[in-house]
DNA sequence: AACATAAATGATATATTATAACATTACAAG
DNA sequence: CTTGTAATGTTATAATATATCATTTATGTT
């Protein structure tokens, strides 16, 4: 599957002990900011999701908190995650049943991925998307859209060159 | 969960045993030309999802094809599911786990969906989009988008007017 | 501080979605 | 007609996700 430890944002390599941190604080400023808890669980599930830096899914997520001695139980990644994605910390990649760190967590966005068939690296697009092609559909029919998922996948530059 | 036997395209009403000989003899033209096998299996399938003319599981699909006599275990189902997809005669609904027959089986496009999160209905947009934001960081990363998923998730008319 | 209430977590069980692997049949090309 | 390829049948199991109920932890109120 995925490439194992590559630690890429995007498709580049970087440093990133730093983004991590900044993630954390800025996602506990704002629970405290709206009264949410960031406990120790749900922290402990960004910090993992943050630390890959790539699509895990729910049970590669539970591994990974069972190592660390927090919950062993598939609800426990579950809420964790729901709780993530619900207050835009992480997103879910729906092609891969997947959870990825938001890397745009001081926008307000709708999340758009590019999705590397190859090695599974998930790309967050930088624009805040949120109106497509699909508003005019939408208005002329009446439906009031909430949520939008975009995902493409393809083959990143890497990848591409490996062959 | 869905409104049972709502038979509707978009969100309105229609008569539609003309849609469903319609799409069956475009796809059944189709794979003419391109050597593909509609064997009964596959364009069963594709009635059935035609005829119900929503999301469908492929559980969903595989009880109907029981009842029809032609196949029953999961990965006939699937098979016949991703052969569809493949050739672009219906699409998978990645936030449903679910396929709808193609609403623009004429048309080359890239899809893009409504989905109401009250009744399950699920819209295909008439706009063949294929170029979003994405494509700007894309193409400053060198990412070669291959396929699109855009699912909007929301409350279509009249699931809003009931409440 | 003591209590009531709500929120989060723990734990068990099970539902739902999907695929691997191998056997068999159908069908087309030489 | 036999050989290769694609499709289907069949069994088993993997991977993803949730329902339910018990317990603990946090929060707000007196």
């Amino acid at each position: 599957m995925a490439s194992e430890t590559s630690k890429s944002v995007g498709f580049e390599k970087h440093d990133h002990g730093l983004c991590l941190e900044k993630a954390i604080k800025a996602a506990e400023a704002y629970c405290d900011r709206c009264n949410l808890q960031f406990t120790p669980l749900r922290r402990k599930v960004l910090e993992i999701l943050l630390e890959e830096h790539r699509a895990l899914g729910a049970y590669a997520v539970l591994d990974l908190l069972r190592e660390a001695g927090l919950g062993s139980q598939p609800p426990v990644a579950y809420r964790a995650l729901s709780f993530l994605v619900e207050h835009g910390f992480a997103h879910k990649i729906e092609r891969l049943n997947a959870f990825v760190a938001c890397a745009l967590p001081d926008i307000l966005h709708s999340p758009a991925f590019m999705i590397c068939r190859k090695c599974d690296t998930v790309v967050e697009a930088q624009s805040p998307s949120s109106s497509f092609d699909l508003s005019a559909t939408a208005s002329a029919t009446g439906f009031e859209i909430e949520q939008t998922t975009l995902e493409a996948k393809g083959v990143c530059n890497s990848c591409a060159e490996m062959a």
